[in-house]
DNA sequence: CTCTTATTGATAATGATTGTCATTAAATCA
DNA sequence: TGATTTAATGACAATCATTATCAATAAGAG
């Protein structure tokens, strides 16, 4: 049942599926990127499998996190654990490659920020300690302008 | 029944246990603090259980998380998450203020780093973008040379 | 010693994520 | 194009860390 509207797809055309070898594009992983195109903000699993069905895809949760998890490991969208340790994710910006994110805790407004000195460091310090196979976290986390003034202005 | 061994108790008399106001110095507590200062490197609460546990301490696995918990929040003792999203801890090593961690992947083996050049480089990315209420995450993951050798050596 | 209440422990509950497995459907091939 | 192979899906059970519940216990104050 729920015959899933007659063939019309939802999913806009324009939407890349990136895939490695041996995968197959199927119309479930395209409602997954094309949700993913429209929100700007880093969004749990949860929230980016209700975001699919309200766009009318119908998608399984089981299959969310898989397609996330296929897209995450070709490095086609970014994740980040917030401090409960859940996993968010977010469609790639423009800065293709290592890049840091600066995440409103408030509205998940996020900023893609580098910081080649901050890598350097990384390295040097993981170096000179003898550590071998390195790779960091780095996100900083904080209250946006906009949700700063809201604050100030609603005083709840 | 597990009469807790006659009263006597396991717990090094040497340990500190830091009390917020109004709360109580417990042996449960204690156990805890004394299994964190015979450890040097990041450990998750159920190892922490364990290792109360083997030390002739008896104590819920629940309160362990609580003691955890409590220890941390008055920054007696390091938090982080490790990639999977749980929760590590360990006791404070000599740098009281503000530090990050480079943590062996294999065994846990932990330097503590301090970079106030980061620290610099964070609040001014965030406070250019018009952020506030800033904090930040900054941990380094690698696998130390002595796993590094051993890794060689062994060939599993 | 008594009283108040923070703390504990046993256990259930939560919640995110992963495993299972029969079914479906891309991509390939004849 | 139809048959074949097997990646992908979906429904649901299972994990696993962590938290909530709540009655029983025991610090610390009086």
């Amino acid at each position: 049942m729920a015959k899933q509207a007659e063939g019309k797809a939802s999913v806009s055309p324009g939407t890349q599926v990136t895939l490695a070898i041996g995968q197959r594009s199927t119309k479930q992983r395209a409602a997954v990127a094309t949700a993913l195109r429209d929100i700007d903000d880093f969004r749990s699993a949860q929230e980016i499998f209700e975001i699919v069905k309200s766009r009318g895809d119908n998608v399984s949760l089981t299959t969310v996190y898989r397609s996330l998890q296929a897209m995450a490991s070709i490095g086609d969208i970014d994740v980040l654990l917030n401090s409960e340790g859940e996993a968010l994710y977010r469609r790639c910006g423009q800065r293709s490659g290592h890049h840091h994110h600066l995440v409103c805790r408030k509205c998940g407004f996020t900023v893609e920020v580098e910081g080649p000195a901050v890598e350097r460091w990384t390295h040097d310090v993981a170096r000179k300690q003898g550590f071998t196979d390195i790779n960091h976290t780095l996100d900083i986390f904080g209250v946006c302008s906009s949700c700063a003034r809201k604050a100030k202005t609603a005083r709840v």
